[in-house]
DNA sequence: CGCATTTGCAACAATTGATGTTGCGTGATA
DNA sequence: TATCACGCAACATCAATTGTTGCAAATGCG
């Protein structure tokens, strides 16, 4: 696998759902994803479950934000999809015989428990409000520049 | 692909090499990797390349240190093996037009280049010979318990 | 009630990059 | 000259996300 973009997907997703007159289906979610449907439930199913969100069958169905963005971390949705693995790199064997190879592996992890404590309190820190806050500054700057028209697509 | 373990697996490798009496072989780096020559030589010539092993080929062949382990930071080996991807999560597309997207790109992105500077400062403090030094305090721990034999495998 | 819409879910294929494997060439040594 | 050991190319394997198809279930409209 390339990179795993289940969290950037679904932080995406709830702030044009936040901007969206009523649900948002998964068929709409996937075009912007440019993905399929299954796809976009297989990941939001987490997000339901962690209460972030609704889902609704049927005709006017789709997706609704169950809490405000302010309301929700980038943690919160990292967990919601399963707190995937952050990094690609790690030890051969996680519980070695050898000693060598335990040192290296306690030099290794020291230094990634590190780094991911520091992401991990960085994503606790951020709201996607503020991700949507960066957007309205992104947008009205462009807008500025005249690089696109008011009201047209974002 | 599980996990990318090449920088772990020369760890590894090139401290039992400073150990050892003579050139250490392909084949017995494999046995100790648990993995084949092949794959042993194939990563290993990345460090021969950036000058930190150099390898003799016939008899009484093989790899040897080119400096000492004091001189070789975790850095250093990380760069030998080509610079590995760290992170196995990131964004869906690192260059989209939604305005939104660039957002949440831009919000991770800053998260993880902070974890990923944090990371690589951190294995630029640390040598190989401190990770030997840690192996020499667990062998002598082990030993104090009784549960090893002095001499006998590492 | 019948039908279109939309989620839920299972099952399987596609993709990607490290890892595993085989084969052959080249240089060095006894 | 035979053996040892690296160098390298080519292909298979593996694991996890992602992509895809099919079908069931629920909701709402006419």
């Amino acid at each position: 696998m390339q990179l795993d973009a289940r969290l950037s997907r679904m932080l995406h997703i709830l702030i044009h759902m936040d901007r969206l007159d009523g649900p948002m289906t998964s068929e709409l979610a996937a075009q912007m994803l440019r993905t399929n449907p299954v796809v976009v439930r297989r990941t939001m199913a987490g997000l339901r479950d962690a209460g972030y969100v609704r889902s609704e069958k049927g005709h006017g169905g789709g997706w609704t934000l169950a809490r405000p963005l302010d309301a929700i971390r980038i943690l919160d949705i990292y967990r919601a999809v399963g707190e995937p693995r952050i990094f690609s790199i790690g030890p051969a064997d996680p519980n070695p015989q050898c000693l060598v190879e335990q040192a290296v592996n306690a030099s290794m992890a020291a230094a990634m428990q590190e780094a991911e404590a520091m992401l991990i309190a960085r994503l606790g820190q951020v709201t996607l409000a503020q991700i949507a806050a960066d957007f309205d500054q992104r947008y009205a700057a462009l807008l500025a520049t005249g690089a696109i028209e008011p009201l047209t697509g974002h």
